[in-house]
DNA sequence: CGCTCCTACCATGCGAAGCATAGTAGCTAG
DNA sequence: CTAGCTACTATGCTTCGCATGGTAGGAGCG
């Protein structure tokens, strides 16, 4: 019942399995952990999340046969677990990237119609 | 358990949320029921829906005071109840839609990345 | 006049996913 | 040795899409 929280909460629904896309395209560009994914993310707009986010999903991914992920020291502290994308994973990214452009020119398609019927309705009043 | 619905479960988790905005939008074009939005969304690539997934969204609308509705009769059928965009609505609209912008650039923008990296790693093996 | 079929909407319950909250543990610095 | 940063973990809540299985009005047909 936060209002900070409660304004932006279909924000997050809006975002449910585009974080997956997300990842993985992350994922892709270079090997990485889940602590920089949170900091690398946080940094795009629209599209940030906590650690309780991100590691479910990173373990979800992984349970999957997505991700691989091998364990490396840090310089400053605990060891890192590093993740690369499996061959399906990659095969999933494709996928996800080919159905999120289909939803993206849907939408957009739905939202330029809305602006057509805008103009129309201002002309009938 | 059946294979065709499995190998799409990820395709309606993307669609979580964004089908607030696209049933706003099939709203504000013109007043419409429920049944017939499913036809509509039903004929949109990625956007395939079912009556239970409409109606419940429906009502979450109307209860979040977005959307008003009437009754009015069907030349082949029981009454339809006819649903508009409240002014509140019109801005939650708003909202969704300048937030769906900022998610599909941020996204794109991602996977744009991804495929120079690609291109990098390709040149580096 | 009942039977079937299409239309239109409703109720229940489940599973998946984001995320708040809180905790664990490695490592360095002073 | 303890304070503080880093990195990951565990639990539980809530929302939402959706499968399933209804209810009920009207039209056409024998």
């Amino acid at each position: 019942m936060e209002d900070s929280t409660m304004d932006i909460a279909w924000l997050s629904q809006m975002r449910k399995g585009i974080l997956e896309l997300c990842v993985l395209a992350v994922v892709t560009r270079e090997e990485t952990y889940g602590y920089a994914i949170v900091e690398t993310l946080g940094k795009i707009p629209g599209m940030e999340v906590t650690e309780s986010t991100i590691y479910p999903l990173l373990a979800r991914l992984c349970s999957e046969g997505l991700l691989k992920h091998r364990m490396a020291k840090s310089p400053n502290g605990p060891a890192r677990r590093y993740y690369s994308l499996s061959t399906s994973g990659n095969q999933r990214l494709n996928d996800l990237s080919s159905a999120w452009g289909t939803i993206v020119d849907s939408v957009s398609s739905l939202l330029s119609q809305k602006e057509l019927s805008q103009k129309e309705a201002s002309i009938a009043l």
